[in-house]
RNA sequence: GCCGCGGUAGUAUAGCCAGGCCCAGUAUGCGGGCCUUUCGAGCCCGUGACCCGGGUUCAAAUCCCGGCCGCGGCACCA
C-alpha cells in the first residue's frame, strides 16, 4: 500500500488520528533559521557548569537541538567553566546537565570543556598580541578609571614584543591576581564604556581558589567574551543563539573576529524565560539551598524551575520542548504560565498516566449488601487492562469524608449505595440506575490493603504536605511512575515502600 | 546616569522585515452545552488584545517621530 492510499484508509476509517497528526506537526514548527543552509549549520550550546540548568537554560539549548536536527546540521556541548573564583564549577553539575540535556531529547555530536582548552586561547592571545590588537594592562585599578574617562593604560602602545614578553610572565605566574590583564584594543572613546578595551584574560589565584578539574594548573584564565569567540570560530559555529543579555558581548566579540579575520556566525538573541510562580535563578536556588538545607529537598526540589525540578514533578520533556519552540526565538522575554504548562503537559500525560483510586480525607464505612466484584480499568482508553477488588457484607471501605454528605452515590466501578450512619447500603449494581439518578461517582479504597501515601503539593515557595490512603493497585508502581489520583490530580511516584511518597504533579 | 532591546486578549504565541487577504489567527484560561462509571480527556458554542499620541498613505498591528511602561548590560561573571 502506498502512503497515499494508507492516508486515505485510515482517512475514512479514523478520521480522527490524522486529524491529531496534523495537529501535532503544526505545533512543531520553528521559524527559519536565518542564513541556515542545510547539512551547514553548526550550532551549541555553552552552559556554565555551576549548578544544574534550568528552564531559562534549557531555551537556547532546546532551540539549537531543534534547528541542528531540521537543517541536519552538527550541535556542540560546550562546558564554560574558566572562572573557579566567582562562578566555581560545581563537580557534580557537568554529569547534571548532561542527564538534563540527555533527557530533554537534546543530541550533541561533540563535547568541549573549555578549562581543558586554556593552551588554545593563550596561543590565540599571542597571536592578537603579535598583530597589535590586544595589550597586557599592567595599571591595575588605574588602567580601569583611565577607560572610564576615555583614556587608557600607557601600555596599551608598547610595542609587540614587549607585550608578548608581558603575557609570558603572566602565564609563568610573575604577576599576581589584579597586576596584568589583557585587554583587547576596541576605541577607548566607545559610547559603551564597558566595551572600551574590554579584558580578555586575567590572572586568578588557583591556589586560592582551585578549579574543580584542573585543580591550581593554570594562572591566567580568559573571560567569557574571549574563550567564547576563540571556541566558536574553531569549532565552526555558524549560528549562536543565546540570551539577550549578550547583546553588547557579540558587540565586544566581533572586535577578536575582525582582528584574526574569522567568518561572523550569525548572532541571534532571545528573550528570557520566567516560568510564573518558579525560581530560575541559579544564584537564588543556591542560595535558598545554603541557607534553608532542610527545607529544601535538593537542586531538584520540586519547587524550583531547574530541568531536575520538572522532572521530579511530573512533567514530561516533550512539553518543555513543546513549550519553548511555541515562544521560539523571539527577541522579547516570555513568561509562561503554569497553568499553560500543566495544560500541555496534561495533553500528554494522560494518556500514559495510570488512574488510581485514592482518598485524602478517609472514613471507613461498613459495606451492607450482596457481594459485588468490582472492575476497575487503569485507564479508560483501555478497558481491557483491569483490577478486581470483590467487598461482601462486613467489609470495610474508605470513601472520603467530604463524598458522604451526598448520601447516595455510585462506588465506581461496584454498585450504588446509600449512607446510613456508618455503613453503605448496597442499592444496586447498574449503572444505568446510577446515571439516570444522576449519582455521583465516587472513588473509593477496600480498607484492607490500602497503602498509606503522603502527597507533597508545591506551591509557590510552599511545600505542603497531604496524606491520602490508596487501593492497593498502587503498590504496581515504581518510583517515576506518572498517575493520576481520580478526582486529585495527576501525581509522580517518588518512593515506594510500605508507605508511598507522592509528588503533585498538577489538576 | 550611560548603552542596547522589547511592548498583540489573564498568560503565551501568529501577523510586523516585503502596509490592504486582520473589525487580528492559535493555544490556554473563563462562561455555557454535549459526551463520559473522575471534578481527567474529547467535542461544540461563546468571551476577550494590536501601550499612548502624532505623522506618512487611498489604506497602518505593520512604516516614521515623540511619550509611557517593561527588560538586559555597565566593564578582571557567564
Amino acid at each position: 500500500m502506498s502512503l497515499e492510499e494508507q492516508r486515505a484508509l485510515l482517512q475514512q476509517e479514523f478520521p480522527g488520528l490524522l486529524e491529531e497528526e496534523r495537529k501535532k506537526e503544526e505545533r512543531k514548527t520553528v521559524q527559519p533559521l536565518p542564513g541556515a543552509v542545510e547539512g551547514k549549520v553548526t550550532l551549541r550550546f555553552a552552559p556554565n557548569p555551576d549548578f544544574y540548568i534550568h528552564l531559562g537554560n534549557a531555551r537556547p539549548a532546546i532551540l539549537c537541538d531543534e534547528y541542528a536536527k531540521i537543517y541536519k546540521g552538527k550541535m556542540i556541548l560546550r562546558f564554560e567553566d574558566t572562572d573557579p573564583r566567582t562562578k566555581t564549577p560545581l563537580k557534580e553539575a557537568y554529569d547534571a546537565i548532561r542527564e538534563d540535556l540527555r533527557w530533554l531529547d537534546v543530541k550533541w555530536h561533540e563535547e568541549y570543556v573549555q578549562s581543558a582548552r586554556l593552551e588554545i586561547y593563550y596561543d590565540v592571545a599571542r597571536e592578537m598580541l603579535k598583530r597589535g590588537c590586544a595589550y597586557i594592562d599592567t595599571c591595575k585599578e588605574e588602567g580601569k578609571r583611565l577607560l572610564l574617562q576615555g583614556k587608557h593604560c600607557p601600555t596599551r602602545e608598547r610595542e609587540a614584543e614587549w607585550q608578548l614578553e608581558q603575557f609570558d610572565k603572566m602565564v609563568e605566574g610573575a604577576f599576581k591576581e589584579g597586576e596584568a590583564l589583557l585587554r583587547i584594543k576596541t576605541d577607548p572613546t566607545h559610547p559603551n564604556p564597558s566595551i572600551r578595551d574590554w579584558a580578555a584574560l586575567r590572572i586568578i589565584n588557583v591556589e586560592k581558589y582551585p578549579h574543580p578539574l584542573v585543580g591550581s594548573k593554570y594562572w591566567v584564565w580568559p573571560l567569557y567574551n574571549f574563550s567564547v569567540s576563540v571556541d566558536d570560530h574553531l569549532m565552526g559555529v555558524t549560528h549562536v543563539i543565546r540570551g539577550r543579555e549578550h547583546e553588547v558581548n557579540t558587540e565586544k566579540q566581533l572586535y577578536v573576529y575582525k582582528c584574526m579575520g574569522w567568518d561572523v556566525p550569525v548572532f541571534i538573541h532571545t528573550g528570557r524565560l520566567k516560568l510564573e510562580g518558579f525560581i530560575l535563578s541559579k544564584s537564588k536556588i543556591r542560595e535558598l539551598l545554603s541557607k534553608h538545607k532542610e527545607e529544601f529537598l535538593g537542586p531538584d526540589d520540586p519547587r524550583f524551575g531547574t530541568i531536575a525540578s520538572l522532572r521530579r514533578r511530573g512533567i514530561l520533556p516533550e512539553t518543555i520542548r513543546e513549550v519553548i519552540l511555541s515562544v521560539g526565538i523571539k527577541e522579547s522575554d516570555a513568561t509562561i504560565s503554569w497553568v499553560n504548562l500543566s495544560s500541555a503537559n496534561r495533553v500528554l500525560l494522560d494518556r500514559r498516566a495510570d488512574r488510581i483510586m485514592a482518598v485524602a480525607e478517609p472514613r471507613e464505612m461498613v459495606y451492607e449488601g450482596e457481594c459485588v466484584d468490582a472492575e476497575i480499568p487503569y485507564h479508560p482508553d483501555v478497558p481491557a487492562r483491569k483490577r478486581k477488588y470483590r467487598i461482601c457484607r462486613g467489609d470495610r471501605i474508605l470513601v472520603d469524608e467530604r463524598d458522604l454528605g451526598l448520601g447516595e452515590f455510585r462506588l465506581m466501578g461496584a454498585a450504588n449505595v446509600k449512607v446510613e450512619g456508618d455503613r453503605l447500603v448496597f442499592v444496586s449494581r447498574e449503572l444505568e440506575h446510577a446515571l439516570r439518578r444522576k449519582l455521583q461517582v465516587i472513588q473509593w479504597v477496600p480498607s484492607e490493603g490500602a497503602v498509606r501515601t503522603k502527597i507533597y503539593v508545591p506551591q509557590g515557595l510552599e511545600l505542603r504536605r497531604l496524606h491520602a490512603v490508596a487501593e492497593r493497585a498502587l503498590r504496581e508502581y515504581g518510583p517515576g511512575s506518572p498517575l493520576q489520583l481520580i478526582r486529585f490530580g495527576f501525581v509522580r511516584v517518588e518512593r515506594a515502600g510500605e508507605a508511598y511518597e507522592l509528588i503533585f504533579t498538577h489538576e
